[in-house]
RNA sequence: GCUCCGAUGGUGUAGUCCGGCCAAGCAUUUCGGCCUUUCAAGCCGACGACCCGGGUCCAAAUCCCGGUCGGAGCACCA
């Protein structure tokens, strides 16, 4: 009697109060391209969206001017496209600035917010005390029309702001009294110097997920505070919450994510671009050959939960092996090489697969000759001593003989295994790997390859995506 | 400090809501074996976990209480 083997199957859970299409969003803000840690919300959004049918909005969140690279406007969308998220619809927070307005001036006259000039060290001190500030007490019309001063630009940075009141004996003294609007100097990308009341995220997105028609609203555990505050102003409004998951942080090891320090490495020289392999944006994973399925099948596997994990590069990887190896086709690449010169009686004539599962693929085949030159690496070459008996994979087995191979009649066997290097014939290429910790190893690849590209796995040494100069290391 | 959240093998997760089918599944790593003219891939097998202490219950990874540990937030950033 065996017992029946229970099936596992990684499918996030369903999604609570789902009444026909739902519509979600992700919500980045343009300080620069997309990178791994991004690619979470975008993928777990994409997925629900797909299994419900619905909408799936990408809102960009530039509001804050200081903090904007105009590239991301454009690379953002390609940088989902390739991750195999569909777009429903692109919203530009800056495009809606009339919408901002319009819902403040309603929450000040309904007497849920108010100017305030207080110092910054003032307001904050006395949200600590739990004490009201001297203008939440203004008249509604005080505040209406020292708001409409804030949007002309009567005030200078720091001496006015919108706040949304909410409860100032809150537990949590963040939630209480917000800043829903502050006043900017800036010059923004997009709509330069015309405005200079500029929503704070906490309001700009409550008042989109209402108006986009949210149902569900995926993001990090980071923003759970945010939601709390978000919340007063579904609640004054009397406008139905959507439902919210906060997904725990993920800790992404020995990867460079923070846009700022990418930026100033790439201004500093110290990077070549946004897609220099050392970092781990989806412009540089996608230029290292990971495949796009590999991210979305490790969010889908790392869930909805709200615990906070590192992110597993060992487990990525062998999940994007799976995806590749297939179609990566094998190759001989030296590095640090030495000549060695075989000696044979017969003509040889070498024969090896593109792809040792895939023998349809067909063979790469040197002839040879009686006596010719081929490179190995010195590490592998040195560890035999003269009269060492070893294989040239998919060639012969010879005996060494200080730089000279001379040929062997004796075969590889179960009984007899013998240590297997590989090589590379004479008219074999000068080639680089660019390696993701910044090292490149050089070395010969051989003439079948240098027209390859794509992924590759250079026999014995990992697998590589391939272009016609160079190549980019993935992994072992 | 305050508020909130979480805790399953080395790692990532399933199961926890509605206690029993869980002497805990899957993946990865490691180690064996098979196959193989790559230290690749594939196949087979093994090792390895319910944070601690109480309680409820016939029965707890699952419910309750208390600890411990970890994380996030506490900006005129998003």
């Amino acid at each position: 009697m065996v017992k029946e083997k229970r099936v596992q199957e990684h499918r996030l859970p369903d999604l609570e109060d789902v009444s026909g299409n739902v519509v979600m969003r992700m919500a980045p803000s343009p300080s620069g391209p997309l990178h791994l840690g991004h690619s979470r919300m975008a993928i777990l959004n994409d997925e629900y969206v797909k299994r419900y049918g619905g909408r799936l909005i990408l809102r960009i969140e530039d509001t804050n001017p200081d903090n904007i690279d105009p590239f991301a406007y454009t690379q953002i969308p390609r940088d989902l496209e390739w991750l195999g998220v569909d777009v429903s619809e692109v919203v530009i927070q800056s495009d809606r600035f009339d919408l901002y307005y319009n819902e403040a001036r309603n929450l000040i006259k309904i007497g849920k917010a108010y100017v305030c000039h207080c110092k910054q060290q003032d307001f904050r001190d006395m949200k600590l005390k739990g004490l009201e500030c001297p203008h939440r007490s203004n008249t509604i019309e005080t505040n209406s029309s020292e708001f409409e001063e804030m949007i002309r630009g009567s005030f200078r940075p720091g001496t006015a702001t919108l706040v949304v009141k909410t409860d100032l004996n809150h537990p949590n003294p963040s939630i209480r009294d917000w800043i829903a609007f502050r006043v900017v100097d800036a010059n923004h990308p997009r709509t330069g110097k015309k405005y200079h009341a500029y929503p704070m995220m906490n309001f700009s997105v409550a008042v989109d997920d209402h108006y986009l028609g949210l149902t569900h609203v995926i993001r990090g555990k980071d923003h759970l505070n945010n939601t709390e505050k978000q919340k007063y102003v579904f609640q004054y409004n009397k406008w139905k919450l959507p439902v919210y998951y906060h997904y725990g942080l993920i800790n992404i090891p020995e990867t460079i994510l923070k846009t700022s320090i990418i930026k100033k490495g790439i201004a500093e020289g110290k990077y070549s671009g946004w897609d220099d392999i050392r970092l781990g944006t989806l412009l540089a994973l996608k230029r290292r050959g990971y495949s796009p399925a590999v991210i979305r099948r490790y969010w889908i596997e790392s869930g909805l939960r709200e615990i906070d994990a590192d992110f597993s590069w060992e487990i990525f990887n062998a999940m994007n092996k799976e995806i590749i190896d297939s179609g990566a086709m094998r190759f001989w690449f030296v590095r640090d090489p030495v000549r060695v010169t075989v000696k044979s009686p017969l003509p040889l004539q070498s024969r090896a697969p593109y792809h040792p599962g895939r023998t349809e693929l067909g063979y790469r085949k040197y002839d040879l000759g009686t006596e010719f030159t081929i490179f190995v690496q010195k590490e592998d070459w040195d560890k035999f001593d003269d009269g060492d008996v070893l294989r040239l994979k998919d060639l012969c087995v010879v005996v060494k003989s200080g730089n000279v191979g001379n040929f062997d009649h004796r075969e590889v066997t179960k009984d007899h295994p013998l240590k297997i290097i590989h090589w590379c014939p004479q008219d074999s290429e000068r080639f680089s790997v660019y390696k993701p910790d910044g090292t490149v190893d050089n070395g010969l690849l051989e003439p079948l390859a240098l027209d390859y590209n794509g992924i590759a796995q250079f026999e014995r040494y990992g697998y590589v995506n391939k272009t016609a100069d160079e190549a980019f290391f993935l992994y072992r």
